[in-house]
DNA sequence: CAATTAATTGATAAAAACTCTCACATTATA
DNA sequence: TATAATGTGAGAGTTTTTATCAATTAATTG
């Protein structure tokens, strides 16, 4: 924990920004739920618990400087809000989400099956990739057996 | 188009909905423009040009209704806005997508290249697919050579 | 160390994209 | 035809995010 502190922190005076108290807090909320996609919302009002006289919107320009320097990733699961999760270190690209339709829970697969994919994408259609996004809509574990018509379930989702 | 048109209004009267001549213009504009992925506003400004009394929240109802009824996809690219497509009639899944990073264009891949993979994601994650989302996000062939440094598209954007 | 400059912040206004409400119009039903 | 149900347009309201700007804090310069 410290020491992802102290990296962001270096990650950020390597680019000439400071981690101030009001973005070391939001990247601590950040740390303490990794497992969870938050979103700015969310953020915000778990910052406002340890530190009730952040603003908003400073909250919304820390989020957009991480996201710049590539320290977290933005997240949209069609629900209306941005979510933002970490991005791992070594990871090249983007992992895969899980989205059960049922409950909402989002899991994660973080092995990367794209590669051959990618392959075919990059000499059928002379397309350069710098990045992916998958996401498998449907029924997890332990929404199984609760869903009588997953069809149903498809209707008017977003993404 | 005619066939098009009138398979939609059968798709609607299955499910006692009826094809007015507002929702009529609003499918047209879709079909017309089946390559774009329109956004509801885009809808809103092509359905004025032939009918000027079309009012937004009208075409915001009927885009909702083709997405229930599965006739159309909600997708969302990052941007911030909906954007709509029709719904291949025989295919099971969404097709995916090659997002620019440089010009934004949107194109098209229309092989489903996952079986495997969502086999995997069933037995290893024991969830069941409904639907799936796959987007690459890169340098379309049409921009290649015109980007220097790749890496510094990524930044803060969104899905 | 004092003064100036720059970076950052909080509060709030504003923008953007939808969504809701409601009176009116159109269509279907009895 | 009367009555009920469905659909529409206009505009108000909501939600999420971005922009503005005065005030604060930090850094730099002399």
């Amino acid at each position: 924990m410290e020491e992802r502190v102290k990296q962001i922190k270096q990650q950020l005076s390597g680019h000439s920004y400071k981690l101030t108290p009001q973005r070391e807090a939001t990247v601590r909320v950040l740390l303490e739920n990794e497992q969870d996609h938050l979103s700015a919302e969310d953020v915000y009002l778990l910052v406002k618990d340890k530190s009730p006289e952040i603003g908003l919107a400073t909250v919304y320009r820390t989020l957009e400087l991480l996201s710049d320097l590539s320290i977290i990733h933005k997240l949209n699961f069609g629900d209306g809000v941005t979510r933002y999760e970490f991005r791992a270190e070594d990871a090249e690209h983007h992992h895969h989400h899980l989205i059960c339709l049922h409950c909402g829970a989002v899991d994660e697969i973080t092995d990367d099956w794209l590669g051959p994919i990618e392959k075919r994408v990059e000499t059928e259609f002379d397309f350069q990739i710098i990045d992916h996004r998958l996401t498998f809509h449907g029924i997890c574990y332990r929404c199984k057996g609760q869903v009588k018509d997953p069809k149903k379930l498809i209707g008017s989702k977003v993404t």
